[in-house]
DNA sequence: GAGCATAATATTGGATCCAATAAAAACTTG
DNA sequence: CAAGTTTTTATTGGATCCAATATTATGCTC
């Protein structure tokens, strides 16, 4: 298969993620472009748009690297997400949900409530609520329809799944720890039942309370037992 | 002078905010190169970083054009300018303001107070202000201590100040309503107070307001007298 | 053997070619 | 003269060259 410039900026980024490069390791020009199979032209522009999005650092005169992501900056990019995703949700209950997206949320809803029904979640599941999880949350941006949104969390993707982040989002330790998920899930509720009655404050802070939880994943995973639950009665004060 | 990759790429982007280049325009690689006396290679460059931060769309095999920026557009970038200033100010205040920050900001309220004390302004005081505001903003952002709220905003720098903000920002206008500035820097010392004290809340909920007001001002630039004053004294309940 | 000078190498930035392809223009035919 | 077809042109993506320059290696001197 020839491979053509937004695919060498994508399997580059996969290597990346993947571990496959690993962080502090260098890039330069020709090496990776022989290394892929082609000029450097595609290489160059690839090197740049990654660098864009933080996955790699200029070594002046010296190539690129990899850029070793601490858990800190993983923390404040999940901060970051955690206001424009609140945002996002405040401004899809302002405006209001176009029929589509109010169903497709519904259904997202149905498909976690039947994945997480199982009490023992296999790792295929957990996958599966994963993917579940990010179209959730996309809608939800979508559904703000502003695009600076979009904007800001461009740089925001795939960085909290850097290298470093390994650790922190480690698979086996997350299905230990599938509590999360059933609280994640019903702030998924909440924040939908807020954004579909026009409830905007409250969306928002359920979508930045629902970052927040990560964030507490992140910084000590030991503690799912004592999280506070939003009364579903609440939820009905308008 | 020899024009050298990021040159392009600036006096590009200058010509694009100075209206030079019209919202709507068409560009081509080849006639741009040869305007600028540089090759193809870093106009390329060039081309795609400008589609990065939002001035330019691509239009396949037709090149690029100057992206019209709807005043809905400016608004969602300044919505979510606001949200990110304001985490960055809470974060400043949790995380304690450094010697140097807490000085580079007093200093420059200190310069605000002695700009807005004259009762008729002129175009460069308010040139100054300007100045002074964006200093003033970039100090906060860094002293949060959280790079992905710069990258976050990098997208955004220059979108607002694009092609169809003219009208919105324009200097002759702001001039008449200077006193929307005195309000702006009762709120940038309001800020400050917050911070110092680190008062992270109070500190991302004032910035918040504080970019809703240029909303505001986007909007309804005739209602300056409105504004509700949060009073100096409420600063004071830690 | 250490330190400095010099040479070799690596690396990027810019320029130019070539090929593929889509858009625009010209042309032909009914 | 309109509509479809062919030709021309514009435009980008990729490959390769050349030049400038910083880093690394080598070697020389003391």
């Amino acid at each position: 298969m020839k491979k053509t410039q937004s695919n060498v900026v994508t399997s580059l980024r996969q290597m990346i993620l993947d571990g496959e490069l690993k962080a502090g390791a260098r890039l330069a020009e020709i090496p990776t472009s022989e290394k892929l199979g082609v000029s450097r032209t595609p290489v160059r522009i690839a090197f740049r748009a990654l660098e864009q999005e933080g996955l790699l650092t200029k070594l002046p005169r010296r190539g690129y690297e990899v850029r070793s992501v601490s858990t800190e900056e993983i923390i404040g990019a999940v901060e970051v997400r955690g206001v424009l995703e609140g945002l996002a949700a405040r401004q899809a209950a302002e405006r209001g949900l176009s029929e589509d997206h109010q169903k497709a949320l519904a259904v997202l809803l149905e498909e976690g409530d039947r994945i997480l029904a199982v009490k023992e979640l296999s790792e295929s599941d957990l996958e599966h609520y994963q993917q579940m999880n990010k179209r959730f949350h996309d809608i939800v941006i979508e559904a703000a329809h502003n695009p600076a949104i979009h904007a800001a969390l461009s740089r925001n993707e795939h960085l909290p799944f850097a290298s470093a982040s390994a650790l922190a989002f480690d698979k086996a330790h997350m299905l230990r720890e599938a509590k999360r998920f059933e609280f994640a899930h019903m702030q998924h509720h909440h924040v939908y039942h807020a954004i579909v009655n026009g409830l905007g404050t409250r969306a928002e802070g359920i979508m930045r309370e629902h970052a927040n939880a990560t964030l507490g994943y992140i910084n000590s995973p030991r503690n799912a037992d004592q999280l506070t639950v939003i009364s579903e009665r609440d939820t009905q004060n308008t």
